[in-house]
DNA sequence: AACGCATACAACCGCGGGGGG
DNA sequence: ACCCCCCGCGGTTGTATGCGT
């Protein structure tokens, strides 16, 4: 619906006020303009991750770091999913806001590649809109979200049902379902982040190691040792218990109950199906780097890059409902 | 065409936590 | 113990765009 900011007139007016302004180093704010998120690309680029004060500052933006900090993570980096959020996305966020409430950072983490403010956003502005639509116009007075009542799906109303993950898989793959905003600074991002990826290690031929995780962010001063993917694998909630170092995962932070959160993965993931998921996402992780040196708009166009069994959702939700809820 | 409303999303603000001096 | 700085989070606001009248 709404068309990404881009070089709007305004902005380069605001730019040019801005550079009025520059004498008294006064912070800018609103809208960023293309070139400070060039700026602001480059640097990280170059620099990588560091203070966000000195960031702002040696990159010639004049804005604070807390606003720099904010653009990238929501908008330029590279692994930012953008688009509109899929059915089978929404369920999980409803599933995960049962759980977690409030707590968008955690809800994110689990869901790879959007943002704690994405999603804040499309609940506010969507979900709860059309959960309260739902609640009012059910016959039961129950109006909780208590995802393992059968009103939990009620309330999906509209939702594919979870029973098919193939479909589920395949729709949340659906590449007509993401814009490519921002899609040039990250193809540049990506282009110049893959030149620097060490393309070795154990983990199959030509696979390639990514710096922090497959949808984060490269640092600076990580040895292959020290890399993980996360991202990958953070939406399953736990440790896999598999190559601990390397496949670091979350688990749901501030459980009421720890022991059970701890025990899920090793009980209910025998090591076939942990190798299995590790391999598939592996390989999708594999697939996205491959499709990201082709030219990063390729990442989300190839129908056949990002296999259904990829992201079990299914298994995803299972496990996730036998999480403790919160209070 | 003009206006107002709804929607989606970007960005800001305030607060709290953690670490260092 | 205190202060300062930085970071991250959640709530909120601002604004561009779409759409109906």
């Amino acid at each position: 619906m709404r068309k990404p900011i881009g070089g709007a007139n305004e902005l380069n007016s605001m730019m040019s006020n801005a550079n009025v302004t520059t004498t008294t180093m006064k912070m800018r704010k609103g809208l960023w303009s293309p070139e400070e998120d060039e700026k602001l690309m480059n640097y990280m680029i170059t620099n990588g991750q560091g203070c966000w004060s000195d960031i702002a500052r040696n990159a010639g933006l004049q804005r604070c770091g807390k606003s720099c900090r904010l653009r990238w993570i929501n908008y330029l980096r590279p692994d930012v999913k953008r688009g509109a959020f899929s059915p089978q996305e929404e369920e999980l966020i409803v599933h995960l806001h049962s759980l977690l409430g409030n707590r968008w950072s955690q809800i994110a983490t689990r869901l790879p590649g959007r943002t704690d403010n994405e999603i804040k956003n499309f609940w506010n502005s969507t979900v709860k809109k059309r959960l309260k639509k739902s609640s009012s116009n059910s016959s039961s007075p129950n109006t909780s979200l208590d995802s393992s009542s059968s009103e939990h799906r009620d309330i999906m109303g509209g939702l594919m049902s979870m029973q098919d993950s193939s479909t589920f898989a395949a729709m949340y793959m659906d590449s007509s379902q993401r814009s490519s905003t921002s899609s040039s600074l990250q193809a540049i991002y990506m282009n110049q982040t893959m030149e620097r990826l060490p393309l070795t290690g154990d983990h199959g031929p030509n696979m390639p190691i990514l710096n922090a995780s497959c949808y984060g962010t490269p640092q600076v001063g990580m040895d292959d040792n020290e890399i993980s993917y996360q991202g990958c694998y953070q939406i399953f909630g736990g440790d896999l218990g598999l190559e601990d170092e390397m496949f670091n995962i979350p688990p749901l932070e501030n459980m009421t109950n720890n022991n059970s959160t701890q025990g899920i993965k090793r009980e209910n993931l025998d090591d076939t199906n942990n190798s299995m998921i590790i391999t598939n996402n592996m390989n999708q992780c594999y697939n996205k780097v491959q499709a990201i040196t082709e030219g990063f708009e390729n990442c989300w166009e190839g129908e056949d890059e990002l296999k259904v069994e990829e992201w079990d959702f299914e298994e995803l939700m299972r496990e996730s409902s036998m999480f403790p809820s919160f209070d």
